[in-house]
DNA sequence: CCATCATGGATAT
DNA sequence: TATCCCTGATGGC
């Protein structure tokens, strides 16, 4: 689940549900215990930046990073936190409770500054730019497959995500990033100022057409919503999908397509 | 019941 | 590059 736009998503649906209202906030398991020291205060937004959301108050900041496993599971009538739970945000009407984050720790304005500055461009963040992005990704050594998930160089790109915006590109994942031409950029960029929101929609990662299997994005089966993640067979070409370690990650892609 | 796997990333070496 | 962390769904026995 947690790509960029899974994190867009939450901050949009929490900025909806407890911007400006009182909540309590608690700790259950106990590892990130501080956040309590946030418990009565008004919520004044929520907010994604990359894979990060940040949840702000007066004087401090929560930040949450899900990693790999983390996961938000919201009530509407109350209940016992399960003791796995990390950190509890209580509104009148709803219950929101989070599971295995890396990071749930309370934030300053400094921290939250060093994080702006450590991420690349964010393709959801309307401020950033295709130069921004140009010029990140000419600065890398590494190979476009690599770069792709280097929060640094981009912000917010997950390894389906950069699976499909590779064959969408019918790019060569090994082609060092610098080396890809303006328009190479260019398409990678735009299909992630395209692809992202309609994530952030459908709360899915869909890289497909749905007109192509004529039904609403909404209604896609997981194997239709994506062209080589975790395929067996390219759809185009019908040739085996490979699969192999870049960038620390499992990259499925299409050797006869992605020559470019 | 247990092993395996996962859309991530920090840190040590 | 290797190691570690965090949870829970799944599938094989």
């Amino acid at each position: 689940m947690p790509e960029g736009h899974t994190l867009h998503r939450l901050a949009r649906d929490h900025h909806a549900w407890f911007a400006e209202h009182p909540l309590r906030m608690s700790s259950p398991q106990g590892r990130f215990a501080e956040v309590a020291e946030l418990d009565g205060q008004p919520l004044i937004a929520a907010r994604a930046i990359g894979k990060h959301l940040l949840y702000e108050f007066k004087d401090a900041w929560i930040h949450v990073h899900l990693g790999l496993f983390g996961k938000f599971r919201v009530w509407r009538s109350a209940r016992e936190p399960r003791p796995t739970v990390r950190l509890r945000i209580e509104a009148a009407d709803r219950i929101l409770d989070l599971t295995g984050p890396t990071d749930c720790s309370l934030w300053g304005d400094d921290q939250v500054e060093a994080l702006r500055e450590r991420l690349g461009p964010d393709p959801l963040d309307p401020e950033a730019t295709l130069h921004d992005f140009v010029t990140s990704m000419r600065r890398r050594r590494k190979a476009i497959g690599a770069a792709l998930l280097d929060q640094k160089a981009v912000a917010g790109v997950g390894n389906v995500y950069r699976a499909e915006l590779l064959f969408l590109s019918r790019l060569d994942p090994r082609k060092p990033s610098r080396d890809l031409t303006d328009d190479q950029l260019e398409r990678l960029w735009s299909d992630m100022r395209r692809l992202f929101p309609l994530g952030v929609r459908t709360n899915r990662i869909i890289t497909t057409e749905a007109k192509d299997f004529g039904k609403s994005p909404s209604k896609l089966r997981r194997d239709e919503r994506v062209w080589v993640y975790k395929q067996a067979s390219c759809r185009v070409c019908g040739e085996a999908i490979e699969r192999e370690e870049l960038g620390a990650r499992t990259l499925y892609w299409c050797p006869s397509c992605q020559t470019s």
